[in-house]
DNA sequence: CTTAAAAGTTTAAGTCCACTAAAATTATTC
DNA sequence: GAATAATTTTAGTGGACTTAAACTTTTAAG
């Protein structure tokens, strides 16, 4: 198998991911119609529902194929990680955020993460849960590496740590993306403030000096 | 003013949202038309459509109706908190859980989530935003009342503890909301988790143990 | 090398529903 | 009884999604 209609389809899929990403990122996902994908692409726009199902189902399809980009350069991330544990959780956090904003604008991130809710469950759905699951699991062997070298992170568990510190991370992410007035900055400092706090790094001086910087 | 002309349009406006409440719980967000909530609640589509501009209009005003509500359950608890401050902010979660599921089922819950990230920014889709900001700053208080009781929160700063432990919770309740597979016990169970965490509260040990209860 | 089956794409025709615009209608207010 | 506010009727657009039949190309078998 895996003969020359493989490769055609496979072709295909490729031009309607990169047509859609350039619409979307253009014209914005609202505007951007199905016909207008499978024109640039060179396919029916049935075609386009064979393959994806929804409009959704391209949108997600899409976060997908930059999530193994992602989780290689978290995986280099914890190879040589800051030796501060902070910093480290930090740079953990500022990587997830510096791809996703490489990769698509706030305004598709938007429609990503709704798209993802409503069709959380159907096929194409899967793929942000899948995501969370494994950059959670890579925090928490990250933690367990830092607890060699640092004291600060003591008897804790690990894998607890890591779904707080995700947690706290992607809540600030998601206000980002929904809050249009909000600022990349303040979006860091609210961040580091948090995870410092949940790592027990912040007492009431700090922390009110850190949010008056916003 | 304030006659007869606007007791009618109040009328209208209850029994649109009454309506709309009822359809969304019985067939689903989606099945429901905004034809088919007008029919019942007697006026034409257009008069939705003015009074509410989107379906996703009609759907965050019913949320709004609701807040304060929660609101006001808040400021009870508030009032005679549990002497356990671990307790006491598992009470504030559970107060917002309860009551969220006891007005709206899941599947609404993720259409509303869904569309208050699309809509985020417009007229209607600032709700969401304020009732967390209310919560929040509540929750700020709740802990500040809880410093003179007990020794536990020490030095921490209120408003930092408040953003953190918030967060902690509502991601919780999203997954909740999100994955289908999930139960009430388990998010109950994983929330006291992850908020004990966060108060310094869980080793390893016990952690591990509640884990093993999901 | 031919040809029949299989896989996939396209065309065509259509449904459904959110949403819009404007004119006509009805009731309220003053 | 004129002005005003609000609703309704009507007619429409656009776009997501569906279905089925026609068509094209690859594949595999003789």
């Amino acid at each position: 198998m895996s003969g020359l209609r493989e490769l055609q389809k496979e072709s295909r899929r490729k031009n309607i991911l990169a047509s859609a990403r350039e619409h979307f990122r253009e014209r914005g996902y609202d505007a951007t119609s199905i016909e207008n994908i499978a024109e640039t692409a060179e396919v029916s726009a049935v075609t386009i529902y064979n393959h994806y199902r929804t409009k959704g189902g391209v949108l997600l399809t899409l976060v997908t194929e930059s999530d193994a980009l992602l989780i290689e350069k978290i995986k280099k991330l914890i190879a040589s990680p800051p030796s501060d544990p902070l910093d480290a959780v930090c740079a953990f956090s500022d990587t997830i955020n510096k791809h996703a904003f490489s990769y698509l604008n706030r305004e598709i991130w938007r429609h990503v993460i709704a798209t993802s809710i409503l069709e959380g469950n159907s096929e194409f759905g899967q793929v942000y849960k899948k995501l969370d699951a494994e950059l959670i699991r890579l925090l928490a062997s990250f933690l367990e590496g830092l607890k060699d070298s640092a004291d600060v992170i003591k008897s804790c568990d690990c894998r607890t740590a890591a779904d707080v510190l995700y947690n706290v991370h992607n809540a600030r992410f998601l206000e980002y993306i929904i809050d249009r007035t909000r600022t990349a900055s303040q979006r860091d400092i609210l961040t580091r403030r948090d995870l410092a706090f949940v790592m027990g790094r912040v007492d009431g001086v700090e922390a009110a000096r850190l949010l008056s910087a916003c």
